[in-house]
RNA sequence: GCCCGGGUGGCGGAAUGGCAGACGCGGCGGUCUCAAAAACCGUUGGGGUAACACCCGUGUGGGUUCGACUCCCACCCCGGGCACCA
């Protein structure tokens, strides 16, 4: 080393400064290279594929900037004479034999590639094994497979791995529910096919998924809008058409503006906006076709056989909405009807208890006896209310807060039970779609018809009492729901508010012939066709002289034409297709048109998981044995958002297919699972909603175990997670877990030296290595992976701490079984790492293919209990004593432990709690 | 309005009648390094003390209990579902 002078240490002080700020600023782009790179794959749709391409280049260079500048800092820091010899390396760090390092992403590649080889995905259905079908629902392949997906589908995995471990032939597919609006707003936006933007996006999300290492069984794969699965979506339209439950008709429809198409009640929100797109929803009067989901209300009221939230269930029954009354038959005087005919209007009723209370009779604005039953000076008015009550959205119309509106018609009803003329009015608050459309008015028991009443000076007239007190009807501020004995009903007075009663006067006006009882329900049918292009044909064709004739089954699929011009104007764009519309008749061979509007997506979603039991039948949507085999699905995970959408749908499904004969389950989901969802800014996070997180660039950091870990690690499975800038920093903490286990599992030696579980330090590692298996094993089978992993790393932590303590531990049996514990623990959750891990300590099998291992609850008791001792329920101390210590020695202990002593002082204690083996309490 | 779910450190969360804050992140202090990163060790609810002691603390107010995050009553806030359904 030459001899420096001051000024030249001086400058070479200040020049490795600089060198060193320019470090930090390298460091520092870096990090925005980094989230740079993750706002390309979130932003990709928005960038377009030119825009990605340029972005993608400009990153490039600037990496390659950073490169350069990287290197050329290091060399000057090195030639720096005040670093030369510093930068020396240790002699001591070469010495050391260099340990493998964890490379995630080489042995996650190597792995997937050998799984996939020997096919250990894959459910064969001569297994011996019990199966286990675990099902996840399908996603929408809107292209970009995101944390929010990764979160749900790694949740899924790690349950199917553990079942897997457990000793089922787990049964775990994967598809996409490929028809719907976006590819055709996609089509019409950018001018590629809907079918081909729908296969690429297909292609790249089944990569983004391969990365995760699940154990998603590809050879089953169902994309439905491929001809091989929609040919079956259009034979099953046919079969419910055969059995009379699918039908066409004309009926006032939920109409988006915005997307030009109907909807099912099910997609339009409670808010009166479309599920999709929050436009606001419209009615129109249209013909469409149905299926007859009514027909199964009350069996789907029933769950056989199955093991679903509560939550779920009650959503499912109160959109179902059963109400059990009867249905009362009103004579109508109508002055201006000349011909004196005999109008009749049906009402349906709760409470035919009270009937005598009614005091007024409603119609609904679109009730079709509304223009009929409207005296001559009453017209004016009434087109004019008529008029504005069908304009006004949903959302107007059904606010409760709205002060009640309607217009009399001059016309009188006439009570059947004491035929008392009442007055005939028309609200709007009376809905056509529920009941009859008509109502009768009993403004003392019920709140709106109160409200009415009070509104348009209507008499109010009390037919039950409260005991002890009388009410008087012109101090009424709200009407009396289910209270006190039946008063101003003739024959009926005294009796009591209840079932009995009730029945009583059902039973009366079927003996007088006006009424019966009768059920209602708020669930409508279900809407099955769309004015959209991007689905399901609908196997129909309308011919002059047969009317709807069903394609024969022999000439399915109709195939969806690949080319359309898009023209999204409230009419299907297959409707401008005449090669597509103009056909024969089936039956009679004349001209005739095909239906050009679709099927709706849920309907091709309600079959899929029939599909993966046979999913390359030709000849028939599917084998019954193959599907025997499988079905019922075991487990079912998706989303709670699906409660009263698919999940009542695939119901439906399965019990209209049952009768029919084809199935021989009424109910497809034995055990039901809703994972939270990834929040962004309290929103779901999804593609159509806005931002979203991909997991591609976190992958490539920390590796796919560590992502999935990471993810569970967040918070109970059903809770989800709200993603932040705050979120990504816990994956640090599983990845420094996994380099932990790596670096347990390595160290190991290669053979044990026999040493039995004698010491204490065995002893308590043996111990650790029970209570682990009873905690993680319990918590995996109850969906609870982030206390799972907790344990794990609790676990991993005594592992150092007992190695760093006494390193000759590592080579005992009890090491070898803990360090093989942990690992086969940690399967389902990092399968690559422990995969990795297994081989390197000497096994040639899969660890995916070891048993959960036994707890045993001998080997995991303690020798001592640890007693809480507390005064006047405050903890002051503990105590650990010996196993089978008895009562009193234990209060004797406790008595002299000076604390507990002065804080008794000289009086005596009032009373000894002791709970055996856990605490002592003393009250003073 | 009705029906569910929830409210715990700076953050994600754990504990379902018996040690509140497991596990992890972040912070602080340290080891190693020219330095940074990584890794490792220690520490980390608030007040209080030299250190202990001690006091306060699970949305709010009551209650039950020897003992309450946990059970009961009332209320407030957040999220989800339903809602003029006769």
């Amino acid at each position: 080393m030459t001899l420096l002078n001051q000024s030249d240490i001086q400058s070479s002080i200040e020049r490795a400064t600089r060198l060193k700020q320019l470090q930090s600023l390298t460091y520092k782009t870096r990090q925005f290279l980094q989230k740079d790179a993750q706002y390309q794959i979130a932003y990709a749709s928005e960038l377009g594929e030119e825009g990605a391409i340029e972005h993608a280049n400009l990153s490039k260079n600037l990496e390659q900037s950073l490169i350069e500048l990287e290197e050329y800092i290091s060399e000057r820091l090195r030639g720096n004479n005040m670093t030369t010899e510093m930068q020396e390396k240790p002699k001591a760090a070469s010495e050391r034999p260099e340990p493998t390092r964890y490379n995630p992403a080489g042995i996650e590649k190597k792995w997937q590639k050998i799984w996939e080889e020997t096919g250990q995905n894959h459910a064969a259905d001569d297994d011996s094994r019990p199966k286990f079908y675990n099902l996840v629902m399908f996603p929408y392949p809107s292209g970009d497979l995101h944390i929010g997906h990764w979160y749900n589908f790694t949740g899924v995995d790690v349950f199917g791995r553990f079942m897997r471990m457990k000793g089922y032939n787990v049964m775990q597919p994967f598809g996409f529910d490929a028809f719907g609006l976006p590819a055709e707003n996609a089509a019409i936006k950018r001018g590629v096919q809907a079918g081909k933007w729908t296969l690429s996006n297909i292609d790249k999300m089944r990569d983004q998924l391969k990365t995760m290492g699940g154990i998603w069984d590809w050879e089953r794969e169902v994309v439905t809008c491929l001809p091989d699965y929609y040919k079956w979506s259009e034979w099953l339209f046919l079969k419910l058409y055969e059995a009379g439950l699918a039908y066409r008709a004309k009926a006032p429809v939920n109409w988006c503006p915005n997307d030009q198409t109907v909807l099912a009640n099910e997609q339009v929100l409670s808010d009166g906006t479309c599920e999709r797109c929050g436009a606001v929803v419209i009615k129109r009067e249209l013909e469409q076709w149905f299926f007859k989901i009514t027909a199964y209300a009350d069996r789907l009221l029933e769950y056989k056989g199955v093991n679903w939230p509560e939550k779920t269930m009650t959503m499912q029954k109160n959109w179902i909405g059963r109400s059990e009354g009867a249905r009362v038959v009103f004579k109508v005087e109508a002055p201006d009807q000349e011909n004196q005919e005999k109008i009749e209007v049906p009402v349906f009723t709760t409470r035919p208890d009270t009937l005598y209370g009614v005091t007024f009779f409603l119609l609904a604005p679109e009730h079709p006896l509304v223009e009929k039953l409207t005296v001559a000076g009453q017209k004016a008015e009434m087109e004019a209310y008529v008029k504005t009550a069908r304009n006004e959205s949903e959302i107007e119309r059904q606010n409760a807060e709205k002060l009640k509106t309607g217009v009399f018609t001059g016309s009188y009803a006439i009570n059947p039970i004491n035929d008392e003329k009442v007055p005939i009015w028309v609200t709007d608050y009376v809905l056509m779609g529920y009941g009859t459309g008509a109502v009768m008015g009993v403004p003392a028991h019920d709140q709106r018809d109160f409200e009415f009443a009070r509104t348009m000076g209507l008499p109010v007239r009390l037919v039950y009492q409260p005991e002890g007190r009388e009410i008087k009807s012109e101090e009424m501020t709200e009407a009396l729901i289910h209270e006190g004995h039946v008063v101003n009903s003739g024959p009926f007075d005294g009796l009591p508010d209840s079932q009995e009663t009730v029945q009583k006067f059902i039973d009366f006006i079927e003996q007088k012939g006006v009424g019966k009882a009768e059920v209602t329900y708020r669930m409508r049918d279900w809407l099955i066709s769309r004015q959209r292009y991007w689905g399901s044909p609908i196997p129909i064709v309308y011919c002059e002289k047969d009317g709807i004739v069903p394609i024969p089954e022999a000439d399915l699929p109709v195939i969806l034409p690949e080319d359309v011009n898009f023209r999204p104007d409230g009419v299907s764009p297959l409707s401008y297709m005449p090669e597509f519309v103009n056909t024969t008749c089936p039956k009679c061979g004349g001209p005739a048109r095909r239906e050009t509007d679709t099927l709706d997506t849920f309907m091709c979603s309600s079959w899929y998981f029939l599909r993966y039991c046979d999913p390359d039948n030709a000849e028939k949507a599917w084998d019954n044995e193959r599907v025997n085999r499988w079905m019922p699905v075991d487990q079912y995970t998706g989303g709670p958002e699906h409660a009263t959408m698919h999940l009542l749908y695939a119901r439906f499904f399965t019990k209209a297919m049952y009768d029919m004969g084809l199935l021989s389950f009424e109910e497809p989901f034995t055990s039901l699972f809703h994972q939270g969802m990834i929040r962004s800014e309290g929103k779901k996070m999804s593609k159509s909603r806005g931002k979203t997180v991909a997991p591609d660039v976190l992958v490539q950091q920390f590796g796919a175990d560590a992502v999935r870990a990471f993810l569970m690690f967040l918070g109970p499975f059903d809770q989800g997670a709200e993603w932040n800038d705050k979120t990504e920093q816990l994956l640090t903490g599983v990845s420094r877990f996994l380099n932990r286990v790596w670096a347990i599992a390595t160290d190991m030696p290669a053979e044990t030296s026999g040493e039995p579980f004698t010491s204490a330090d065995t002893r308590q590692l043996q111990r650790a290595t029970h209570k682990t298996i009873q905690k993680v094993t319990d918590d995996l089978g109850h969906w609870a992976f982030n206390t799972a992993l907790s344990s794990l790393m609790e676990f991993s932590n005594t592992l150092q701490e007992l190695s760093s303590k006494n390193s000759a531990i590592r080579h005992t049996e009890a090491w070898f079984e803990a360090v093989q514990t942990m690992l086969k623990l940690l399967a389902p959750l990092a399968p690559h790492i422990t995969e990795e891990l297994w081989h390197q300590i000497g096994h040639t099998d899969s660890v995916h293919n070891q048993s959960v291992p036994v707890f045993d609850p001998a080997l995991a008791a303690d020798d001592v209990v640890t007693i809480i001792v507390q005064v006047n329920g405050k903890v002051r101390d503990k105590l650990e004593l010996p196993i089978g210590v008895s009562e009193a020695e234990v209060k004797a202990a406790v008595l002299a432990i000076p604390r507990v002593a002065s804080a008794i002082g000289n009086g005596e204690p009032k009373k000894i709690i002791y709970v055996p083996g856990k605490l002592v309490n003393i009250v003073i």
